[in-house]
DNA sequence: TATTGTTATACTCTATAACTATA
DNA sequence: TATAGTTATAGAGTATAACAATA
């Protein structure tokens, strides 16, 4: 390696430049319909139960309690959510997807698949395997376990 | 694919997580030598010429020229990029590395070097020669050419 | 005192477009 | 009129921390 590399000597170079194509044309896909990346991964983290906690989420997106707040917020503003109160612990809130928002789950489901689809549909079934098993073992070896949303 | 897929069935899920990863690591490692990824990948394409014009830079890593002004006015602030007018078309300008931004670069590759083996060294030789060519394939193919930097 | 959740602040990146000066 | 570059605005993500209410 020269002393000054250049940045396409690096893996992390084109992985990002990859994965920041599919994630900005996947995000362009759900804007039409009125969501985020972000928005998305949330909603779908609710559709596999009837009522989440703020702070379980903010746990399984591996996001800030903040951040929660504030996409919590979008997603109210938009109907796509509801929040409640707990009746037990006074301080606990409880957020569900509205009818419309788990109406919205399958079409933004579909947008994801071919999304995915449409970038990685370019490689040979066994190029597409081998780069699926070494990114999750990458993400394993790493520990890693946010949720990737921007 | 069930209805309402999950994140995780998606190559783009685990190729965002891990380059997310890999991304933010790297900005901790150059954010204590004072700058961000972008202003990196600033650097180096003034490190390789005497100087560049804005419309240049802002070409060659698929940037808007608001992107590269504001870029521009940092990187001048801290000290790193000059900028001079030219003599003879008055709306053009030049840029160029000023001496401690020139010394700053060997430092700040070896740092992408290290961000570099530090993640895809877990990888064995093979796998990792498969990961870059199948990444640059995807660039290729997709004809992507914007630098990455967030 | 500790915990739940909201709110505030600040910074980076992105995108669009208005604007100035010059050609 | 067109071009080079700057400036303005706004949205989204991230991070940190202050804060109120409740336990």
């Amino acid at each position: 390696m020269p002393p000054v590399s250049d940045l396409t000597d690096h893996t992390g170079y084109w992985m990002r430049m990859v994965s920041n194509a599919v994630s900005q044309e996947f995000a362009r896909k759900v804007a039409e319909e009125g969501v985020t990346v972000a928005e998305w991964a949330f909603m779908r983290a609710l559709y596999d139960v009837e009522a989440m906690a703020p702070s379980a989420l903010a746990e399984r997106m591996g996001m800030t309690k903040g951040a929660i707040s504030k996409l919590a917020d979008r997603l109210l503003s938009k109907g796509l959510i509801d929040r409640a109160d707990n009746t037990k612990d006074k301080r606990a809130h409880s957020l569900s997807l509205t009818s419309a928002g788990r109406a919205k789950l399958p079409v933004l489901a579909r947008l994801a698949d071919q999304n995915d689809a449409d970038y990685f549909g370019l490689l040979t079934s066994q190029e597409h395997e081998m780069l699926d098993r070494i990114l999750r073992a990458l993400a394993e070896k790493r520990g890693l376990k946010t949720a990737p949303t921007d």
